[in-house]
DNA sequence: TTCTTCATGAGAATCATTCTCAATGCGATT
DNA sequence: AATCGCATTGAGAATGATTCTCATGAAGAA
């Protein structure tokens, strides 16, 4: 390889914002969204990282997360009361599968819901179609 | 017809709220339900109430529509922003069509997917299982 | 009517999220 | 390294939807 600069795009680490500057405050982020599992809302997360030392300003976490989402790095979804929740996730488009008592979450694809979505959609004359789906319930651990 | 009290149920008319009183308030909000076809939130519909001349208060407004929603009476979700919208419905489950651009909704049923959610959910173990779905698009009339 | 209980609403309180804007950091360029 | 230009940050104020408080009013039973 010659000396010049390159994307060095970590294969299955932490995201970045396309176009943004990788800051210490975003790297932060990204990176405790490698550290669990289930939805956590901004607060959490900022919280998560005001306890292991980072100090990242709580607008920054907002302004991070919705930007990571925006860009279809991160799953956010609302809480029964309308509170925002973020998770890390694969890049194509699938579903979850959500713990009401833990949080755990899976993701699950249903290429027949897709295919379904759009032709309903598309009996009524509506086009540009997009949809939300997600299946609550209780996990075997839980339950 | 005897002058024994009954419950008259009108058929196809503004929903009640089980076991709680048929107030002014609570009549208005069920009529100012049927005025509509588009999810509207608590806040539009008390515009809606007070320039019709009814006055209700804004609480009133928000406990009224969140106990039809819990009766199942409305149907009521999140716009992209968390704000909750609600809007009259029929009883039985079903999804929304919704235009992004004038908010004209149609109702759908598809039995396939509340199939396949039950299954995906009962493969990895879990139960008690419901599920969200909406689908979103540009309709006819707005294309 | 009288009593008991539920319902109402004006305004304060909550609480997530956004905004403001001066200070700072990053990267590119000399 | 020194510097300029601009994106980024964050503390705190502002916003805005929803909830709470609680004194007052209405509904229903007897
Ligand atoms: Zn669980
Ligand atoms: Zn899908
Ligand atoms: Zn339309
Ligand atoms: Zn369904």
């Amino acid at each position: 390889m010659t000396s010049t600069s390159r994307k060095t795009e970590d294969p299955a680490t932490a995201p970045s914002i396309a176009g943004a500057r990788p800051t210490r405050q975003r790297r932060a982020v990204a990176s405790a969204l490698q550290s669990f599992d289930d939805f956590r809302s901004a607060q959490d997360i900022h919280d998560l990282l005001r306890r292991s030392g980072e100090n990242v300003g709580l607008s920054t976490v907002y302004r991070t997360l919705q930007a990571l989402a925006d860009n279809g790095d991160v799953d956010m979804l609302r809480t029964e009361e309308g509170e925002a929740i973020y998770r890390r996730c694969s890049t194509s488009h699938h579903h979850h599968l959500v713990c009401r008592a833990c949080g755990r979450t899976v993701e699950v694809e249903g290429p027949a819901v897709e295919k379904w979505s759009d032709s309903v959609a598309a009996q009524h004359g509506f086009t540009d179609v997009s949809h939300t789906l997600e299946i609550f319930g209780t996990c075997p651990t839980c339950a």
